[in-house]
DNA sequence: ACTGGCACTCCCCGGTCCCGAGTGCCAAAC
DNA sequence: GTTTGGCACTCGGGACCGGGGAGTGCCAGT
């Protein structure tokens, strides 16, 4: 049976009424409710229907309805209008992320703001660095056999390694290496730099090659293994809002999720520009089937160079999550730009 | 009343008891798990005693009795000894540690680690600025009118800033900053620079004048603010543990004060060698009244640059706690030492 | 000083009952 | 055909109750 426009309304009040109140809602609590102009037993009709349907369920018998995952998605996808975010609300995320000092800042800004703001947890990827262009690279002499290589990339990334050197190498040799460095990797975009830096090494001279194959070797290290991908995490404490009860039985295994940041970063990488929604067990990790995530990309201009998002109880304020996770992305992307 | 040696044993076999079992502890169940030698109702009265001396109490009537932290206190002033670790886990902590690449892969798998060994929310703090000193700075040119200062200490810490030159600068003049910066400042300890950059700015030429003044300004920001302090957090999923019972209710505030890393860096900072544990309402923070907090120093040598710690239920196996948090802290300084 | 005995307390657990919200269905009305 | 009012029914949740049991405090005896 097709749904018609009053029965989408009445999943439409169903679930406004059940994010906001948090209680399965009846059909005569609805009509109250909501203008929809018929008794409750027209609504109860249509209800059987969304329940057929799959769209909403009854904990109990002889208890209100409540939202399932399709009935969340059909919401997000054709119920719902994106809330533009209010003045003020724009202009605390512009104030609140300008004052940062370095990409940490920002970062660390920018996860706050949103947990703050969505009053779920929040979750913001570092800008990934094969997704980043080199800007400099700067050797650190630090005994006559050991260097601290330190490479600073477009998006503010700073990362910085040990290398010891085999043999010994003059002053000389290290600003020589130096300017090697720099002159082939620097605007170059970290991604395509493996071939660079091979060619580096090939080119050395005698002198020189050993010294350039260490280094070649932990610049690739750097980009090859998991050091690539950091995040940074707020809001844990509000899964408690509204008493446990929202995460069916435990908040535990939604913590330990959490604290894998292999999992947190499949779920916000590989973003695009817009928000994407992931309800309930449409998610792949079974910890989080219970809650909805809402992620998106973010970066300069356009370009994506990392994602950050927001998850929360499936029962979540859908449009004003998603309208304040696309806010504060845009507003990162261009805290990155201008700088 | 004096309390002899038999009603202390008492007390500790309460304490031990009910750490593992989590349950209140009767007369008749410890006299058959310890061999006190007496009899059921001669534990009683010693209970009682140690009742009246708030060192115990029970839930309610007719249950049994569990430690206060008063009791605790007793217990880990007087009546435990450190159980020093195993091989098997100090081999652990050191494989665990030495793979890391950089300060903040230190950081990093110090926090897991000791979440994961105690089994409790762990907190370490980056080595403090101010308690750290400089090994370089660096000057890398954005553009004609702005720089990146990139200051590197010896505990591994990189700090880095953009800075808006007033007026364009020569590539010579960036050189010229930076020996003279380098020259000046390095290795001092961060603590004692503000003089140095004030004569820095001081002895300045005309040209370099105000270039030197903006950096130095910049620089006495990083000292001053709060992103002096950094710290990061593991094993909040730990808390969920046995129970949300562990926290009387609730374990809300104690995710919310775990949020607040002022809390956190007052809890950490001002560590000295040796462990220090505060128990309940020992603890300044109302939030945290339900906990335990066991924190150390750590650093390179003896010298404390940063602090660390877990922080648990009352009911948590200090020994054990201690023990861990001790070994770990020294483990991180040796790894600091040598790099 | 320690011990065995004993009465007492009070939590916990299971069962029962009642209430109310909410439903499904049906026949009547529009 | 759709909507509506009526009505019987279901079931969760809270209140109430009563027995069992763990644990205690106290006392008299050794």
């Amino acid at each position: 049976m097709a749904l018609d426009d009053r029965k989408l309304d009445v999943l439409r009040a169903i679930v406004e009424d059940y994010v906001a109140t948090q209680e399965p809602v009846g059909s005569k609590a609805l009509v109250e409710r909501h203008a929809l102009g018929v008794s409750p037993a027209t609504v109860r009709n249509d209800m059987a229907v969304l329940e057929e349907e799959g769209y909403i369920r009854q904990p109990h018998t002889s208890a209100g309805r409540v939202p399932t995952d399709a009935g969340y998605r059909l919401f997000v996808d054709r119920l719902s209008k994106i809330k533009p975010l209010s003045p003020a609300e724009r202009r605390a995320i512009e104030r609140f992320l300008l004052g940062a000092v370095d990409l940490d800042d920002v970062v660390h800004r920018t996860v706050r703001l949103l947990a703050q703001l969505t009053r779920q947890v929040a979750v913001v990827q570092y800008p990934s660095l094969t997704r980043s262009s080199v800007r400099h690279l700067e050797l650190v002499p630090l005994s006559t056999t050991r260097l601290m290589l330190v490479m600073i990339t477009d998006t503010g990334r700073v990362e910085q390694r040990q290398v010891d050197i085999p043999g010994t190498l003059p002053a000389d040799d290290v600003l020589e290496l130096r300017r090697l460095l720099n002159s082939k990797l620097a605007g170059e975009r970290l991604a395509n730099t493996p071939p660079l830096v091979q060619a580096l090494v090939d080119e050395a001279t005698e002198e020189l090659r050993p010294a350039m194959t260490t280094l070649a070797t932990v610049l690739l290290e750097t980009l090859a293994d998991r050091h690539d991908e950091r995040l940074m995490l707020a809001g844990t404490a509000n899964l408690t809002r509204g008493g446990v009860l929202d995460f069916a039985g435990s908040l535990r295994p939604v913590l330990e999720a959490l604290e894998e940041e292999v999992i947190l970063l499949k779920l916000i990488g590989e973003q695009s520009d817009s928000p994407r929604v992931r309800i309930g067990d449409e998610n792949e990790f079974v910890d989080l089937r219970a809650t909805s995530v809402v992620t998106a990309g973010y970066g300069p201009g356009g370009q994506i160079v990392g994602g950050l998002g927001v998850l929360g109880p499936t029962r979540m304020d859908y449009p004003g999550t998603i309208a304040t996770v696309r806010a504060v992305a845009r507003y990162v992307g261009d805290v990155l730009a201008q700088s």
